[in-house]
DNA sequence: CTAACTTTGTGATTCAAATGAATAAGTTGA
DNA sequence: TCAACTTATTCATTTGAATCACAAAGTTAG
């Protein structure tokens, strides 16, 4: 526990040993089933979380009752409803652990002391967040000029793993497509092989 | 000049005058007239640029020859392609300017000098961004969701004012539609009241 | 001042993807 | 182990928005 959070911590920023066994102290371990959520919709989302092991997406439901996923958040990666988060308002997003998972999770007060006593912390958090943005940017750009086909073509050369994870009718919703679009895109791109 | 650049930093964080006295050494003004270019697709970022005046768009162009736009930015936000910036990889994006305007430019070594010489503005960064990526997964989720009028509608409770100073087919390109069915959109929406 | 360009509005037609409906295979848990 | 649920596929039909085409009003530069 807390090596990959090391890991991935020291990959951008650097940290003295002391600094690190601070931050340890601030997290809290959490395992959640399959299928149990971290956040539901209309709650604070109290906590972010570093994801240590599992699989987990954040999505919202639209006023047709059709789901929109967010993202979704493996080995290595953090999770949470940055606004909610942020401004205590309730969220308007579901987090959903789609395997087994372990996490370990923050709390918006032991966040602010890790940032004011570990400064180095507001750069990494920065990178972390700039990352996000760029990516976030590209998939919406997408969104606007794509097809169905590119979206699906352009997610499979980027994130092959996630799809082997991840069921086909949460890939769709991801895409913004319904699960029969994407049916027939998969069988289409076959047929040509 | 400065005082907005000045004034939207101090709402974020504290600041010294000394340290905002070396801030304004590291910003280059910079003025561009109506239908200028900040960047084009295929250079790189090498600005991030404040806006004191006038109004600009960030916009890619597809296979199609279909412009979409990121984003439009007016007096007191911040432009340029952040990946690009960031990397030094030439840009998908262009910057143009919709009405004359009036720019700080600081480039990438002065921003790298600010961050390390005043490291509040990690902070103050780290801040701008996290906004910037709310806002962003927001429209991302009202893509994926939204009708076009929906979409429209959303966006003048939003940015009212944005409305009045840009043509209606860029804002046809920024929510992701055909000018034909927005000009149909607002005939609709008028015809209701 | 006026010719060229930009911007907005409407109509007819087309198209990509959604919807609705049915089936079958795979998975889960009591 | 077998019923209930989840997941993926394939069909016919509908639909929201794009495309194509044109007109008219507004703006700009020489």
């Amino acid at each position: 526990m807390y090596e990959l959070l090391n890991q991935r911590i020291r990959e951008i920023i650097p940290l003295t040993d002391e600094a690190f066994e601070f931050c340890k102290t601030l997290f809290l371990p959490k395992k959640l089933r399959k299928r149990q959520y971290l956040l539901q919709e209309g709650d604070v989302s109290k906590y972010t979380a570093f994801v240590e092991k599992g699989m987990l997406r954040t999505y919202s439901v639209d006023e047709k009752g059709i789901e929109h996923i967010l993202q979704f958040s493996s080995e290595g990666w953090w999770v949470s409803d940055l606004y909610s988060f942020l401004t205590n308002e309730p969220s308007r997003f579901n987090i959903e652990a789609l395997e087994d998972a372990e996490l370990l999770l923050i709390t918006r007060p032991s966040w602010d002391l890790l940032l004011e006593k570990v400064p180095a912390f507001e750069r990494y958090f920065r990178i972390l967040i700039q990352n996000n943005l760029i990516v976030t940017q590209r998939r919406l750009m997408g969104t606007l000029s794509e097809t169905a086909e590119q979206k699906y073509s352009k997610l499979i050369k980027t994130y092959p793993d996630c799809l082997q994870r991840v069921p086909q009718h949460m890939v769709a919703a991801y895409l913004g497509i319904t699960p029969e679009t994407l049916s027939r895109v998969r069988s289409q791109i076959a047929s040509r092989e």
